[in-house]
DNA sequence: GCGTGGAGCGCG
DNA sequence: AAAGCGCGCTCCACGC
């Protein structure tokens, strides 16, 4: 049912005369040992986890990551797996947990399941003092087989307890299936013309400058800035001198800020926004971005699944997911291949729908665009409005025009805005608030609970402002959350669907990115249709096993393109 | 020289 | 027309 991977180099010490790659032991639904554990030997780990796949175990890994992609770099993938960390992350969190020693254990812990920055292998430095002794001493690290095993078995526990079984072991496995679809992700890559990219770069900055100077571009801007500001010399990276020669031009800016510059009308000011717009191209995605992370045709982020506390994924180096609109023409697919670019259109209001059970909200987004559907039934048909008005509602805007259309979405959808009101409350009053499927968000801090506790007038100003701070986070934290998990579904669900075409021997193609809420598939050009079913499929798939039969749709919006930059 | 926090801006 | 959630990256400014 179950088998629990450890890599060897975390098994130190080594059994004599042999050099294991990994260590397997098969436990039942349980996690109970079923037979004494295999030794895999080196160089063999791929072709034995490939023949015991066709079991249909769930590959139990401490860490997906580092367990799953060198094995997919040997061309062996998984059908479902169990990610230690992943799980005890949420569980440590989720209200939905049963109050074991394990559970109890874990929350006396915080930086276990807080910090993933801090790899659990890795001894306290005071432990190892000599560097040189560390690959050759056993590691006291809780990483060795037996207490991967024992983890399994304390996690499972804790779920069959859990007053929301259903729910919970949804989640966790719609969690660690995102963790495999990550490192497939990471693995396969983002189809990426060098080319197009250099001719992006070059029309917008010019030829590549040598090693820290400008493009010429750049330059020419910088130069015409000075001018502009009669101060030839100062630089507009610093935003101190910047404020500096805005105010001797007469342009009174409290900051330096796009949005407050474009208030202001300066002969400087369009250099200046042009000047930053193309200076973070160059350095964010420039020809340093190109050099660091794209290679033999892909872009090669890596993703960390379960790196935000909603259950949003995060990602390392590379800015994975903020590729610029301005570069995305740059994605191209191989040929005899087609991106697919699915988008869960409105997402979120949907997610807020669901869970408020608003049959109104529901109603407004039947057959159409639910912006346009609120629009229609409150705001005139002006459908800019009534996405600010929603948007404003999921994120506790309180003032500007956000703040203004609120009343008027209360009273069009009393049961939407209740549940993110309640949830602003249940924050500001220091409670926690959770996901459909028990994804809980963290508890405050102890510093934020001493602020509470205040007395002078100023100390509670600062105090309000700290719990109203967290009432929008909670706010935000129950539809994106939910929305997260809806997505994470999804995912799972085409991911199921691609492999089985592909076992029956009809490749449609690969999943290479994943947006929050979108999806890219590189698909082969002639199979565009069926990928687009499977993709629609998938979404209806994760609606039922989210919510069950429930009046609100979820429909995607599906674009098949050459390059990404047509996909919207 | 090194780490950190803020500003600014990219994405959803 | 503009302030309210979640992130990552790059730069500068600052303190050590």
């Amino acid at each position: 049912m179950y088998i629990v991977l450890a890599p060897a180099a975390r098994n130190i010490p080594v059994p004599a005369g042999t050099e294991p790659e990994a260590y397997l032991q098969r436990t039942d639904a349980h996690g109970a040992p079923a037979g004494p554990p295999a030794v895999v030997p080196a160089g063999k780990l791929a072709e034995t986890v490939r023949g015991l796949d066709a079991g249909a175990p769930r590959w139990v890994f401490d860490s997906t990551r580092d367990a799953y992609l060198p094995l997919l770099a040997a061309g062996t993938g998984v059908d479902r797996s169990h990610d230690l960390a992943l799980v005890r992350s949420i569980l440590s969190l989720s209200v939905y947990t049963p109050d074991t020693a394990y559970i109890r254990a874990l929350r006396e812990e915080p930086i276990a399941h807080q910090d993933d920055e801090l790899p659990r292998h890795l001894p306290p430095l005071q432990q190892s003092p000599d560097q040189f002794t560390l690959f050759d001493e056993p590691r006291a690290d809780g990483t060795a087989l037996e207490d991967l095993v024992a983890e399994l078995q304390d996690q499972l526990a804790a779920v069959a307890a859990s007053p929301q079984r259903a729910r919970l072991q949804l989640l966790l496995a719609a969690e660690s299936a995102g963790a495999l679809i990550a490192a497939e992700m990471e693995h396969s890559g983002v189809p990426w013309s060098e080319d197009i990219h250099l001719d992006i770069l070059s029309s917008h900055l010019g030829e590549r400058p040598r090693e820290g100077q400008r493009p010429e571009k750049l330059e020419d801007l910088a130069v015409k800035l000075g001018q502009e500001l009669a101060n030839p010399s100062f630089s507009p990276d610093s935003p101190q001198q910047l404020i500096r020669a805005l105010h001797r031009a007469g342009i009174e800016v409290k900051t330096t800020s796009s949005w407050e510059l474009k208030e202001h009308s300066h002969p400087a000011i369009e250099p200046l926004l042009q000047y930053r717009k193309l200076s973070r191209l160059f350095t964010a995605n420039g020809w340093a971005w190109l050099d660091a992370w794209v290679r033999d045709g892909r872009f090669r982020p890596e993703y960390v699944a379960g790196g935000v506390v909603t259950g949003r994924w995060a990602s390392r180096g590379g800015g994975a997911l903020q590729i610029p609109g301005q570069i995305r023409d740059a994605v191209r697919p191989d040929p005899g291949r087609k991106l697919l670019v699915a988008d869960a259109a409105q997402l979120e209001p949907r997610v807020l729908a669901a869970l408020a059970q608003d049959s109104a909200l529901a109603a407004a987004g039947r057959d159409k665009d639910l912006y346009q559907g609120i629009a229609d039934a409150g705001f005139g048909g002006d459908r800019a409005k009534a996405k600010i008005a929603m948007l404003g509602a999921m994120y506790g805007a309180t003032t500007g025009e956000s703040g203004r259309l609120m009343p008027q979405l209360t009273r069009t959808y009393p049961q939407a805005i209740a549940v993110v009101e309640r949830a602003a409350r249940a924050g500001e009053a220091g409670q926690v608030v959770s996901s459909y499927l028990g994804r809980s968000c963290p508890p405050p801090s102890d510093r934020w609970l001493a602020a509470q506790r205040t007395t002078t007038a100023e100390e509670q100003r600062r105090a309000d402002g700290l719990a109203r701070s967290r009432g929008r986070f909670t706010r935000n934290f129950v539809v994106q959350s939910t929305a997260a998990e809806w997505a994470l579904c999804w995912l799972a669900e085409l991911r199921r669907r691609l492999r089985g075409c592909a076992a029956e021997g009809t490749s449609v193609g690969d999943m290479v990115f994943f947006l929050h809420d979108e999806v890219m598939l590189h698909v082969h050009e002639d199979r565009t249709d069926m990928a687009r079913r499977l993709v629609e499929e998938s979404a209806a798939a994760a609606t039922r096993l989210v919510f069950g039969r429930i009046p609100v749709e979820f429909p995607v919006s599906v674009a098949v393109v050459d390059s990404y930059a047509d996909a919207k």
